[in-house]
DNA sequence: ACAGAATATGAGCGAATACTCGCTTTTCAT
DNA sequence: ATGAAAAGCGAGTATTCGCTCATATTCTGT
């Protein structure tokens, strides 16, 4: 007996209207989320917020946790959409150069929607299809390990794969914990940040 | 006459038969959290697996949300128990050593019973009571910031504060995220994520 | 032995939840 | 204009959950 939710939409829509209807849930959705948190987020509510009925949700969203990872896939494309080309580019430049760019890079991200990103990390619990908030991040390690073998002469470490871990893991978790949690919100406060940032992976690497 | 009304459950456990109540209560929830998953976790079902009732459970829990907050705490004090001797200790080393044994410290508390540390970080949605499970880590910032103090005139950092900010989040995130999903149990593995922590820090703090 | 306190029991209550289904309304190609 | 497809509706269903309470059992001091 198989209990797997279903996760896909169950419907494309096609037509301008369901695209509205759609948009209005995931944005229902991520104002309860940050408003009145998850466990008020029912399925229900969701679609009264959306003004749409229950029915309408069920026509797109195969289940509640199909419709709560659509709005993470959501704000992590807008995520991504938002770095994606500084990132290639970041990673042209020098070493310093190019690890503090990453640093400003990761806070930018960490300042998109940062109230429903500190929601989706530690109201949800992570179960089934949304055990892999974080999926998306190994892609980070992989980038970052690349860079540091085209400079690996510059470099003291010699595991690149282990120093990649260490630094993404770093900066995610410096940045992250900031913004969402040390609300650090004024230019002076990010610059100070990006430079400790910037100072303790350069370090690291290149002591 | 008794104009008292029972509001909450008993809390006292005054004699030995309710302890082992309580403890296997508390053991019945974690085994179901960490095997099974947070929304596994009704409270008829933990009471079945404890081989206790439910009303039993209400006597000394008033709420699930009592019972959740009784393990983490549980578990927080066995963390900080098993920790507490060597933090003192270590805070007496010079900086390299100390550094290195404060990461060693770090790995050595997310092996304990990790299994139960990743569910009650990630399946346990942070809302009421529960919002606060990282509370306790505050301790650190402040502890380090003052071994900061101490050695002053070694570093090459200056706001002591957000110094000890970097150095116990990344800390922090390097040793979760190596033990509770990358797995790293061979010693050697261990030992050279406790050797790039310590560069990491060291190399960031006195370069 | 006895009483009263402490502890344990579990059927069951009300509320909430995720989800369905029969039906209506809107859209659109012809 | 028309019919079929797409989209929308929401009362209702089945289930689960947290929790209570009337009652039963065990413990402890005398």
């Amino acid at each position: 007996m198989s209990t797997a939710v279903r996760t896909n939409p169950r419907k494309n829509a096609s037509q301008e209207r369901s695209r509205l209807t759609v948009d209005a849930l995931l944005e229902a959705t991520a104002r309860i989320l940050v408003r009145e948190g998850f466990d008020k987020a029912s399925t229900n509510r969701i679609a009264e917020v959306a003004g749409v009925s229950v029915g309408s949700l069920y026509q797109y969203f195969p289940s509640k946790e199909a419709l709560v990872a659509a709005l993470i896939d959501r704000h992590n494309r807008q995520v991504m959409q938002a770095i994606q080309g500084e990132l290639a580019e970041a990673l042209k430049l020098s070493m310093e150069e190019a690890v503090r760019r990453l640093v400003s890079i990761a806070v930018k991200a960490h300042r998109i929607d940062p109230k429903l990103h500190r929601a989706l990390t530690e109201q949800i619990p992570r179960v089934g299809r949304l055990e892999n908030v974080e999926f998306f991040n190994r892609q980070y390690y992989a980038l970052f390990e690349n860079y540091l073998k085209s400079r690996r002469g510059e470099l003291s470490v010699t595991d690149l794969g282990l120093a990649a871990f260490v630094c993404v893991t770093s900066i995610e978790a410096l940045t992250h914990t900031a913004v969402l949690h040390r609300k650090m919100v004024s230019a002076e406060e990010v610059d100070a940040l990006i430079e400790q940032g910037t100072r303790l992976v350069v370090g690291y690497l290149t002591r």
